[in-house]
DNA sequence: AATAATTGCGCG
DNA sequence: AAAGCGCGCAATTATT
């Protein structure tokens, strides 16, 4: 159980496989020649896991939970589908041919969502609609595929990192989803009662929100004007005299009209009583953990995704109810403006680092010189980054490109190469898909002689829309990369920390986080753990020295800052 | 009746 | 005030 944070120079990575009723496990030696094979009965193959050990397993959604009920937990592993995912298409392998061959090992972003409740191993087998393979020949020629594909890329070190830091983070997706998020169910209740009412009978509307329906409808003189139907409602406002072409909440907030305000309130509440009202509460959070399932690498740029309940978009609203258990405490962590700084850190930039230099990077800025106010810096930064052209942050980005031309430099060539059909890469090497078919087509048509303005407007759209999304590739995807290795950092110093109390009967898989603080949160740049109070000082030093541990892994020595905000409560609402 | 697309809004 | 990137989900309308 515990985890060894001894450095494992040279791993021993062992291969877990099925085969009829037996799991094997094949050794593997640094020069991928098998040492050793054994078989053992599904039931209880496992026993514990070994210092320097890095389990190699066709899926960690598939293996962990059933180690996880043990309950043990895993310091190291090699998901073969992540890292599958990854090799096939970075730029940094020089020959990806074979793993592109392999298409059983591809499996559709979206599909990959697993049932994760299962409380043993193979009660998940056959839910997956499109498993990969997990017999011990296929398992063991993936894993040669992909140690080949690394060790012959023009930067080997990059990789092994980041297939060693997205297994890592699969590891924790499974242990997260087990353990939950704290969740108070009457703080909840409360916030829900003071923002919407009492909780309705079903099929009824809480007293607020009829109350603010009502008020709408008498605006609009109009006592049957249905509010949720975007098209009834958008004819319903042109008959007073609002012209809105849309009823998002920018445009009708430029109306000036009596219906609008209660009409602001009416899509609030109603908003947040479909999203996170009672039934959310019933469904997601009953037994006062919620337990959203994450899909590490679910997002193109190596972002995590989630599957259930709406996890990375929990409401500012509600994050009172994330609250420790009695005797623990929350750790929050967040980072200040994680991706202008990693941008800072890839091209080098000294200005812009300079800038990043303490606490707020968009005050550094302002002190420079370069823009008036701190709320300019914003706007310019996530322009930049965004790849905005127009309004304010179209007009403030020019003032970024003079300061810190290398930053810059960095993010306008990741766009140019979108634009003209090329592919970019993060620090680390997760490589963005190539262009579409569509894609190249249209570009095609535009190029032909007989090509239309029309069509030459279409292709030039279609450059930018690409060029932008390039450009934020390489910042969103290297931030992703630097948040998984603050994570995998943290997990290891958690796992140091020996349990408390001495309850050793607990043999449900809940028990070990019962008994040890844990990750409970992950949303990008921030986390939460849930922590035994008498740990909440080492806690917090463990989350600042891992979030240093991942600026010197990913940037060495190059001087960059990532101060984090970081308190200590027991409840997660926002200081 | 089931599925797809659209709109809007929550999160970073 | 809502541009510029990435998501998930609910409610509704449109399509099959």
């Amino acid at each position: 159980m515990t985890i060894s944070g001894a450095a494992a120079s040279a791993p021993r990575w062992r291969l877990v496989a099925r085969e009829g009723e037996d799991v094997v496990i094949t050794t593997v030696d640094a020069d991928l020649d098998v040492t050793h094979v054994q078989r053992r009965p599904r039931e209880r193959w496992w026993d514990a896991d070994d210092a320097g050990t890095r389990w190699v397993w066709s899926e960690t959604n598939r293996w962990y939970p059933g180690i996880l009920a043990t309950p043990s937990l895993v310091a190291r592993c090699h998901d073969l589908r992540l890292a599958h995912a990854i090799l096939r298409r970075s730029a940094l392998v020089a020959d990806a041919d074979a793993l592109r061959a392999a298409t059983q090992w591809d499996v559709a972003g979206k599909e990959e969502a697993q049932p994760l409740t299962a409380p043993t191993l193979f009660d998940v087998e056959g839910t997956s609609p499109a498993g990969v393979p997990d017999d011990p020949e296929e398992v063991l020629a993936e894993f040669r595929r992909q140690q080949l594909a690394i060790r012959g890329s023009s930067n080997a070190a990059r990789l092994r990192l980041l297939v060693a830091a997205e297994s890592a983070g699969a590891l924790l997706a499974v242990e997260m989803h087990s353990a939950g998020v704290p969740w108070d169910r009457r703080t909840h209740e409360r916030i829900l009662e003071e923002t919407l009412g009492t909780r309705p009978s079903p099929g009824e509307q809480p007293e607020r929100v009829r109350e603010a329906a009502q008020r709408v409808r008498a605006a609009l003189q109009d006592p049957s004007a249905n509010l949720d139907s975007q098209p009834k409602l958008l004819r319903s406002l042109h008959r007073v005299g609002i012209s809105a072409e849309s009823t998002n909440r920018w445009e009708l907030a430029e109306y000036d009209h009596p219906a609008i305000a209660p009409l602001l309130v009416y899509k609030k509440l109603t908003r947040l009583m479909s999203a996170n009202g009672w039934g959310w509460l019933d469904e997601w959070a009953a037994d006062g953990r919620f337990r959203p399932v994450y899909v590490p690498g679910g997002v193109v740029t190596g972002r995590w995704a989630s599957s259930g309940g709406g996890a990375l978009q929990i409401p500012r609203q509600l994050r009172p109810a994330v609250r420790a258990d009695p005797g623990w405490t929350l750790v929050v962590a967040d980072v200040a403006q994680l991706e202008p700084r990693v941008l800072a850190a890839m091209a080098s930039d000294d200005a812009l680092a300079g800038a990043a230099r303490g606490q707020d990077l968009y005050e550094g800025i302002v002190n420079s010189g370069v823009v008036r106010t701190r709320q300019e810096a914003k706007i310019a930064v996530l322009g930049a980054m965004y790849g905005a052209t127009t309004g304010d942050s179209g007009r403030l980005v020019p003032a970024l490109r003079r300061a810190y031309p290398r930053a810059m430099g960095l993010v306008d060539a990741a766009a140019t190469t979108g634009e003209q059909g090329g592919v970019v890469s993060t620090w680390l090497g997760r490589t963005s898909p190539r262009a579409t078919a569509q894609w190249r087509d249209v570009q095609a048509a535009a190029a032909l002689p007989e090509a239309t303005e029309s069509d030459r407007t279409r292709a030039r759209r279609a450059a930018r829309d690409r060029g932008r999304f390039t450009r934020n590739f390489v910042v969103q995807g290297t931030a992703a990369e630097w948040a998984l290795a603050w994570l995998a950092d943290l997990r290891g110093r958690l796992a140091a920390l020996p349990p408390v109390g001495a309850n050793d009967a607990a043999r449900n898989s809940a028990a070990v986080f019962e008994r040890r603080p844990h990750l409970a949160f992950f949303l990008h740049d921030e986390i939460i753990v849930h922590t035994p109070v008498v740990y909440a000082d080492a806690v917090a030093d463990a989350v600042r020295q891992a979030a240093d541990g991942a600026a010197r892994l990913l940037f060495g020595r190059f001087p960059i800052d990532f101060p984090l905000d970081l308190r200590v409560a027991q409840d997660a609402a926002k200081s």
